[in-house]
DNA sequence: CAGTCCATGGCCGGTACCGGCCACCTCTTC
DNA sequence: GAAGAGGTGGCCGGTACCGGCCATGGACTG
């Protein structure tokens, strides 16, 4: 995942093990990912390129916790500016969703630049605090949609206070929710009001950012509703609306049809089943991300099986490769 | 694993898509496998050149039995003569490995000209009987080695008589049972007396060729007791003499130790679980060919999950292809 | 020789995957 | 509007995978 930030699958193993194993040597890290020590000493090189290890207090190196040598990273791209713009573009969009993934562990690399927030009523309140002062412009993934129709209700007049300021409103709900009549009918309302609304098959965390300034991701994104950070951070916020803006592109408005097929005749439920399990997550996880049921999500992943001639999930892995369904 | 023959994937699947839904038609084939129809009718041509379908009475394309269709292709690549020596003698092996493969689908597809043998008992005897005109040599494969106590006690007068005659005696045992004392001692006395014994780490199938004019082959190679052919088409024992001498080569003597790992830091024992996963084996029948317990080849497999850092069997597919553990 | 290490394999409870079945809903077709 | 097809989701029993635990036995060490 890492390789737009120009790691190499080594170099990134290397890192999950100096995040696992703090202050391990050369010779543990490879003795542990089964890599030899040179190989670990070029991991290490790669990732001191890119901030991501940094010599410690008692000589050994250590790797630097996501978040800091990501907002690191950040920043000096910035610094390099645009000679190479659509590298950059990839690198943030890179950047930020493994931010968003390494959001579960902040509670064990500890808090940066960014506030918590702990429990449905704070998260809540300051949602609402923050909907209430934007100025210019709201982007939001909903990956569960607006959930219950006491929650769109709730919703709308707000909705309709902020439309009616002016304020940009764009959201990126799941395909699925073209399932579900409420929700399509709220979605269509909020488009009749000005407000943008695009479906996409998968999103890769619950967000909002307000004003290009701020922005509120959940800690877990299984339970978003226990533990939510504020980042403020320019370097991240880059990121995340670089994120948003290639997840927008890439979505398709309310009234448009589902396209065909790709040109590996995958749907794109299809095919971000395939990067999900690519990813080593779960049915269950996959039907979540989704927004469908486990059923569905196993429905799928047995479909593309069967399109592989895969009997077991292994070969189905070994196949996607082959198939060019992924990359390398 | 076709691609020796000069099959690509897509033909393959065709191919087993055919015997599948024998005389399914392009539209079907297409839909079924996920393939537009011009892909299909490349399979075709491509299956069409290797004699492995044929127009049926009907005018629909038919495939032809695996078994017959190898036959074919076998005898064929004999008139070829040696020109690609190397290339014929891949072809071979990989053959024989569909053959082998396929011996379980026998009872479906018909008999070729080989002669079935129903029941441990027939089989047996049939057994003794070619053993004791053997007239100038023996290969084999026993995947499970001699067995039991018995077994190797009722076997040594023939073993001593056999090899008392000047017959070459070659067998290739799994490497596991190196862990069995009586096994080995059997193995260690066969030497003595002049056989030859190797060990490797999986076997494709348990096999006897005769005086490479006759093998036996278990039909169900889970169950090598109830049925088996015999084989005496010249071009079917040219395939399996290749194999075995495929795997003779690749296998090691009583005496020697074992070689580190390979390339990829693999164990034999590993990267013979990586390529059968890769065929989407069950751990159960992995067990089986490697000749170790369910257990440890649980354990071998996590222990290759672990050093490719994947959280799920489809990841590890993916991941192992891209550390280039398996070709593509 | 006793002590230690390590690979193996049996056992068991837990999780993940698998597919049949049926109910529900939507969209199409007549 | 009735009938059918297709997509979805809940339920359930079955299989495959997973890893902790412990006993065994061979190899090495002191």
């Amino acid at each position: 995942m890492l390789d737009t930030l120009g790691l190499d699958a080594t170099s990134e193993q290397v890192y999950r093990g100096m995040l696992v194993m703090p202050g391990a040597g050369v010779a543990v890290l490879a003795e542990y990912l089964g890599l030899t020590e040179a190989e670990v000493r070029r991991g290490l090189d790669a990732l001191s390129e890119l901030a991501l290890v940094s010599p410690g207090l008692d000589g050994r190196t250590r790797a630097v916790s996501p978040e800091i040598g990501l907002e690191m990273l950040m920043s000096r791209q910035q610094a390099e500016l645009a000679a190479r713009q659509k590298r950059l573009e990839e690198s943030r969009v890179a950047a930020a969703q493994l931010m968003a993934e390494y959001a579960d562990q902040r509670s064990v690399s500890g808090n940066l630049g960014g506030e918590q927030l702990v429990g449905l009523e704070e998260i809540r309140h300051r949602l609402t605090r923050l909907t209430r002062e934007v100025r210019e412009e709201v982007m939001a993934f909903s990956p569960d949609g607006a959930q219950t129709e006491e929650n769109m209700a709730a919703a709308r007049p707000l909705d309709r206070e902020l439309l009616g300021r002016g304020v940009r409103m764009r959201t990126v709900y799941l395909d699925s929710v073209r399932n579900s009549a409420p929700s399509t009918a709220y979605a269509q309302w909020l488009t009749d009001l000005g407000g943008q609304v695009r479906t996409v098959a998968a999103l890769p965390t619950r967000l909002i950012i307000v004003d290009r300034a701020t922005a509120v991701i959940p800690v877990n994104s299984e339970d978003s509703a226990a533990r939510a950070v504020v980042l403020t951070g320019q370097g991240m916020l880059t990121a995340l609306c670089a994120l948003f803006e290639h997840v927008w592109a890439g979505a398709r408005p309310l009234g448009v049809a589902a396209p065909g097929r790709d040109e590996h005749g995958l749907t794109g439920q299809e095919s971000a089943t395939v990067r999900l399990l690519a990813e080593g997550r779960t049915d269950d996880a996959i039907a979540k991300r989704l927004g469908v049921s486990q059923r569905t999500a196993r429905r799928i992943a047995t479909a593309l099986m069967e399109r592989l001639g895969a009997r077991s999930r292994f070969e189905a892995g070994v196949l996607a490769v082959r198939a060019g369904w992924l990359p390398q």
